[in-house]
DNA sequence: GTTAGGG
DNA sequence: CCCTAAC
C-alpha cells in the first residue's frame, strides 16, 4: 500500500509565488498504520518552476508537517525554502504577519490540519523566531548539503528507496549517552542508530533534538542523557540546565497541585505521558521483531508507570491546538511571555472537584507555563487519540488518522489533507427555542473550555477589551456558537471571578486572576 | 452592527 | 444567555 503526501503545483502545474509548494495528500490507500507515506516536495521558484526540494528541505517540512502545528505555505521569497509556520507557541508575539503574503488563507492553501496532530514538538526558543526561520531552515536543510537522505523521491515507500540503513541499530546505543557531549558526527552516528538512517543535518540542536525525541518516542526533548541497556532506554537524564532555565517544576505531575512560576522556553512534551506506552510501540518497530519483547515491555512499563492520557486531556489538547492553528499571527505583543504562555500548556493532572455543589472535571493546567491552574468542565470527547508519535514524525501519518482526513479532490492528485471531523466544536447547530415574546433563545448553554477562555484572554490581550466583534472575528471565527456577546459577558464573568477573592492563595478565583494578570489583561 | 450593562 | 439602550 502507498500512501502519498505530494507537494505539487495547482493544475497549471504552477505556483504563483515562489516557496514550497502546496502540501498534498493521497491518503487513499493506506491500510495499516505501518504504512508508509511519502512526501514530495517541490520548491517553488521565481518564475513559477518546480524544483525538487532536497532530502533535507523535504524531511524538514515533513517534520514540520508532522511535529509542529505548522502550515506550509509559499511566500514570496524567490527561492527561499521558508516554512511558513503557525505555531501556537511562538506565534503570538513572536511571529510578525507571514500569515496572507499570498492572499490565500493558509488554512486553505495548506489543508494539512496540524490541528488534529496530537504529537508535536516542542519547539521553544529561538529556533522559530520569525527572523530565524530562515537560517533554521538552511542550516538544517541547506540547499547543497543533500545527500542520501532516504527520503521521498518517487514516491515510493521510504523504506524502500535510497535508504542505505533502513533499519535503526540499537546495538550501537549502549550505556549512557550525552547528546550535549557528542559532536555532530556522533550525532549524526546516534540519529542513524535511533532513526536507522543518515542524516547529514549539522545542526546539533536539531540533532539532539531529534535524537531524544526518537529515543524516547515522545516530543520531549527535555533530556539529553540517556542510558540504554539491551536496546532499551533505561533512564533518561534531566540534566540539560540550559534549556529548562530556571524551569524546575515545584509541581509535582501526581499531584498536579503546585504551581510554579516561571517555565517559559521549557521544552516539556505533551508526549511525556505517552512517553512509556509509545517507547513500547517504538521498541517494536525498531527492533523490527515484535517477539521476544513483550516481557521487557512489562517490565519497563512496571518501572516508571506514568498514567495515560485520558480522553479528556486529548481532546482539549487537540481542540486548543486547532483553534489556536487557525488563529492570527499576531504581531509583536508587549511581553513576549503572552505568546509562550497561551501556548506552553501542559496538563499536569486531572481531578475531580466540587465547584459550586456541582462536579467538574478540572484539568489543572498550568496555563503557559504560568503555573496557573484552570479548572473546566468535562465534555465529550470528539476526536479519537493519536497513538504513536514516532510513527508519524517518519512515517507520516496512517489508518486512524485517516479519519481526520479527507480525499476530497477528484483524481489521484490535488487531494487534500483535511479535517473530516466537522462535528464538535464547529457543528452550528445551536438548538434554539422560541421565546415568548416571539425572540428565540439558545436552550442550552455551552460550557467555557479551557480553550475558549484562553483564547478569549489572548483576545483581550491582543485586541483590548471591549472589541469584541474584532476578538469574535479573528480569534473566535471558528467559535460559531460564542457571539461578540458572548465573549463580552465571559470576559465579565472573568473579571468578577478574578476579583471576588482576590489573591489569597485559595479558591478558583485568585487562579484565574493570577492567570489574567499574568496575561497582562488586569492590572 | 456594536457595545455596555442590567436581568 | 437574553434584552435593550445607546452609540
Amino acid at each position: 500500500m502507498e500512501t502519498e503526501v505530494e507537494v505539487e503545483g495547482n493544475d497549471e502545474g504552477k505556483f504563483e509565488e515562489p516557496g514550497f509548494g502546496k502540501i498534498y495528500s493521497s491518503l487513499s490507500s493506506a491500510k495499516q498504520l505501518t504504512d508508509p507515506v511519502v512526501y514530495k516536495l517541490v520548491r517553488v521558484e521565481g518564475d513559477g518552476r518546480l524544483v525538487p526540494a532536497t532530502d533535507d528541505e523535504v524531511m524538514e517540512v515533513k517534520d514540520l508537517l508532522v511535529d509542529e502545528k505548522s502550515e506550509v505555505c509559499t511566500v514570496a521569497d524567490v527561492g527561499q525554502p521558508i516554512g511558513c509556520i503557525s505555531n501556537d507557541r511562538s506565534s503570538p508575539g513572536m511571529l510578525p504577519q507571514l500569515e496572507s503574503s499570498e492572499g490565500l488563507s493558509p488554512s486553505e492553501n495548506t489543508e494539512v490540519d496540524p490541528d488534529k496532530l496530537n504529537a508535536r514538538l516542542e519547539e521553544t526558543g529561538p529556533s522559530f523566531a520569525p527572523s530565524l526561520i530562515q537560517s533554521h531552515m538552511h542550516q538544517s536543510g541547506g540547499v547543497g548539503e543533500c545527500s542520501n537522505a532516504p527520503v521521498l523521491t518517487e514516491g515510493r515507500a521510504l523504506t524502500s528507496t535510497t535508504v542505505t540503513t533502513s533499519k535503526p541499530d540499537f546495538s550501537k546505543l549502549n550505556g549512557e549517552i550525552c547528546l550535549d557531549n557528542l559532536s555532530i558526527k556522533e550525532l549524526h552516528e546516534t540519529f542513524k542508530a535511533t532513526f536507522g538512517r543518515e542524516t547529514t543535518v549539522k545542526d546539533k540542536q536539531w540533532l539532539k533534538r531529534r535524537i531524544a525525541m526518537g529515543l524516547t518516542n515522545s516530543c520531549d526533548v527535555s533530556a539529553t542523557t540517556f542510558i540504554i541497556k539491551d536496546n532499551k532506554l533505561v533512564n533518561k537524564g534531566k540534566e540539560d540546565g540550559s534549556d529548562n532555565g530556571d524551569g524546575a517544576l515545584a509541581n509535582d505531575p501526581a499531584t498536579g497541585t503546585t504551581m510554579s512560576g516561571g517555565q517559559q522556553g521549557l521544552p516539556i512534551s505533551h508526549g511525556s505521558q505517552l512517553e512509556d506506552q509509545v517507547v513500547s510501540d517504538k521498541r517494536n518497530r525498531n527492533i523490527g521483531d515484535n517477539s521476544g519483547s513483550e516481557d521487557h515491555h512489562t517490565e519497563q512499563r512496571a518501572a516508571k508507570r506514568v498514567r495515560k492520557p485520558t480522553k479528556r486531556y486529548i481532546e482539549e489538547l487537540s481542540e486548543v491546538e486547532s483553534k489556536e492553528a487557525s488563529g492570527k499571527l499576531r504581531p509583536i505583543v508587549k511581553n513576549s511571555l503572552l505568546g509562550q504562555m497561551s501556548s506552553n500548556f501542559h496538563t499536569r493532572s486531572a481531578r475531580n472537584v466540587s465547584l459550586e455543589g456541582r462536579t467538574v472535571v478540572t484539568r489543572l493546567d498550568s496555563l503557559g507555563g504560568s503555573g496557573i491552574q484552570i479548572p473546566c468542565v468535562s465534555r465529550v470527547r470528539r476526536s479519537r487519540p493519536r497513538k504513536n508519535f514516532m510513527a508519524l514524525l517518519f512515517l507520516g501519518v496512517a489508518d486512524e488518522d485517516r479519519q481526520f482526513l479527507s480525499t476530497g479532490a477528484v483524481g489521484g492528485h490535488h487531494k487534500v489533507l483535511k479535517q473530516v471531523d466537522s462535528s464538535g466544536d464547529s457543528d452550528d447547530n445551536v438548538v434554539t427555542v422560541p421565546t415568548s415574546k416571539g425572540g428565540i433563545r439558545r436552550k442550552h448553554h455551552r460550557a467555557w473550555t479551557l480553550s475558549e477562555v484562553m483564547k478569549l484572554v489572548e483576545g483581550v490581550s491582543r485586541y483590548g477589551a471591549g472589541r469584541w466583534s474584532e476578538i469574535k472575528r479573528l480569534a473566535f471565527a471558528s467559535y460559531s456558537y460564542r457571539t461578540s456577546v458572548d465573549l463580552k459577558d465571559k470576559w465579565r464573568n472573568l473579571l468578577k471571578a478574578s476579583f471576588a477573592q482576590i489573591p489569597s492563595d485559595k479558591g478558583v478565583s485568585s487562579l484565574i486572576y493570577n492567570y489574567l494578570h499574568h496575561m497582562q489583561v488586569i492590572a
